[in-house]
DNA sequence: TAGGATTGCAA
DNA sequence: TATTGCAATCCTA
């Protein structure tokens, strides 16, 4: 079957913008004002059915001719994306792809499948749940009370404040917009020497598991105890996807009550397993490739632990503690982020001479990094775009803003998208060598959920043994003759909780 | 009732 | 003064 969408086509021209449906399309592109369906229904009074013949016929035209002008307009993607092979590390290329052709429209259909399958939720454990965390915040709250001696609004940071600071004169940190900020970090930072603090930031930690998880998942599920997430496709800047209604790509894995909230999510029948498949450490794995660093490249050619590597040049020397493995793997992740020396300090509680000391060794360590991301940004201050291995676009004109902090946000933003897209890419190539080799294989596995860097499938059992080994093969096959290993790794279990 | 502000959850 | 998201809640306009 053939398929088509103006959103997506008008998304991957520039993943920014906002007004991608056809209303607004259609007005930006030949001025033209649809028909609302609040006009046609009488203002939602009316079902389409219900809606006079000749009346609907005159709105849905609109939708077809609109929709059909657009696509007369907007035509292949070659038409703005001209080159053909894009030239990477080690002489490899990769064979130019029209991601609108060959990738967003067929993933359409896997995400729309994927969404109306839903995944299965034990209702009886979250109801539980919900009982167990209502009794601990109520407990909490006549704790708190007691100590401020009044009664108020734990859940409102105003009176929080007014509170901590005011009443009890306890010593402010940092601002908000506002006033003074009570957010996790300063409640931990005082929950040293105050216990109502220790206190108010377990109740802010509970409330949030209940009200977010438990009873917003209770809420959206069916009758058949699924829940039914929507996956958008045209909202991200750097070509991830979305979640909403509900968000299940920041379900909490948190060492405690967090985790309970995973043992919810269960395979489809009681012989079936859910397993998660995962890329390993992706993003510096594709920074090796796209910069072609050497060092990179050997360190996991070898196998090795690229934090452990990372922190060995930070500290020169072969024994590393976990603490400054830690800090290397802070440095590994910052620098995939464009961090700057002040924040890394921050983050890791150390002078700004050593983040930035340490930030420059690794340059010094990954040398082609350095050089990858001046051309990068040299290219993007040319261009006013930057792209990934498949050749996403995301355009960052305010890179030659003159106000400083307005181009540096840019900078970052260039420097984390081609690495960020192209784990896009590569998972939603994934999703369609996956779905296609279960397709052919007539298995009764199907896909779940995506998480930017894992995918979650129900596995019937007589599936298991060779979906475990061939689904990490395909994803890890994506790049073809890649001078990197992409590494994916499965674990399995009885609820989301276990497959850790 | 709409929307900004704050907060916190994920990769 | 680290990237990309979504949502609950409070509270003002």
């Amino acid at each position: 079957m053939r398929y088509y969408d103006t959103m997506l086509a008008e998304y991957l021209k520039n993943p920014g913008q906002r007004g991608l449906g056809l209303d607004a399309l259609a007005k930006r592109k030949f001025q033209y004002d649809m028909k609302s369906y609040d006009e046609v229904s009488q203002k939602k009074k009316l079902r389409f059915d219900e809606v006079d013949l000749e009346v609907a016929a005159n709105y849905s035209w609109e939708d077809v001719y609109m929709t059909w002008k657009l696509y007369s307009e907007q035509g292949s993607m070659k038409d703005w994306n001209p080159s053909p092979v894009k030239p990477i590390s080690g002489g490899v290329s990769i064979q130019k792809l029209d991601i609108l052709q060959d990738m967003e429209l067929p993933l359409l259909k896997i995400l729309s499948d994927m969404e109306m399958r839903g995944i299965r939720i034990d209702r009886d454990f979250l109801k539980w749940l919900e009982g167990r965390l209502e009794q601990a915040i109520w407990e909490l709250e006549s704790e708190i009370y007691e100590l401020a001696w009044e009664d108020f609004n734990i859940k409102s940071p105003k009176q929080v404040g007014e509170l901590l600071f005011g009443k009890l004169g306890l010593p402010r940190a940092k601002k908000t917009k506002t006033w003074y900020s009570v957010d996790s970090e300063v409640l931990e930072e005082l929950a040293k020497k105050y216990p109502i603090a220790a206190l108010i930031s377990k109740h802010r930690h509970y409330s949030k598991l209940l009200s977010t998880y438990v009873i917003g998942l209770l809420e959206v599920a069916d009758e058949d105890d699924r829940i039914h997430t929507s996956f958008n496709q045209t909202v991200t800047a750097t070509g991830r996807l979305s979640s909403t209604n509900p968000n299940l790509q920041n379900i909490p894995h948190g060492d405690d009550v967090a985790w309970e909230i995973r043992k919810a999510f269960i395979p489809y029948r009681e012989e079936d397993m859910l397993v998660a498949f995962d890329y390993s450490q992706i993003e510096v794995r594709l920074l090796a490739l796209m910069s072609g660093d050497e060092n990179l490249l050997w360190a996991f050619r070898d196998m090795r632990d690229i934090h452990q590597v990372t922190a060995e040049f930070i500290f020169k020397k072969n024994t590393i503690s976990s603490t400054e493995r830690k800090f290397a793997k802070a440095v590994n992740f910052g620098v995939i982020y464009g961090i700057s020396p002040f924040w890394l300090s921050k983050m890791l509680d150390i002078p700004q001479k050593d983040s930035r000391h340490y930030i420059d060794t690794f340059y010094a360590s990954y040398p082609k990094v350095r050089e990858f991301y001046d051309t990068l940004l040299e290219k993007a201050r040319k261009t006013g775009y930057v792209e990934t291995l498949f050749w996403r676009r995301r355009y960052t004109p305010s890179i030659n803003d003159r106000n400083k902090m307005i181009a540096s946000w840019a900078e970052r933003e260039a420097i984390n998208m081609p690495i960020q897209g192209s784990n896009a890419d590569i998972i939603k190539l994934a999703m369609l060598q996956i779905q296609e080799y279960l397709d052919k294989n007539n298995c009764k596995s199907v896909m779940l959920l995506q998480v930017h860097d894992e995918l979650i499938f129900n596995i019937v059992p007589e599936e298991k043994e060779t979906l475990l080994v061939e689904i990490p093969r395909i994803m890890e096959n994506i790049i073809p003759n890649s001078s990197i290993h992409l590494k994916a790794d499965a674990v399995m279990g009885k609820s989301w909780k276990e497959c850790k």
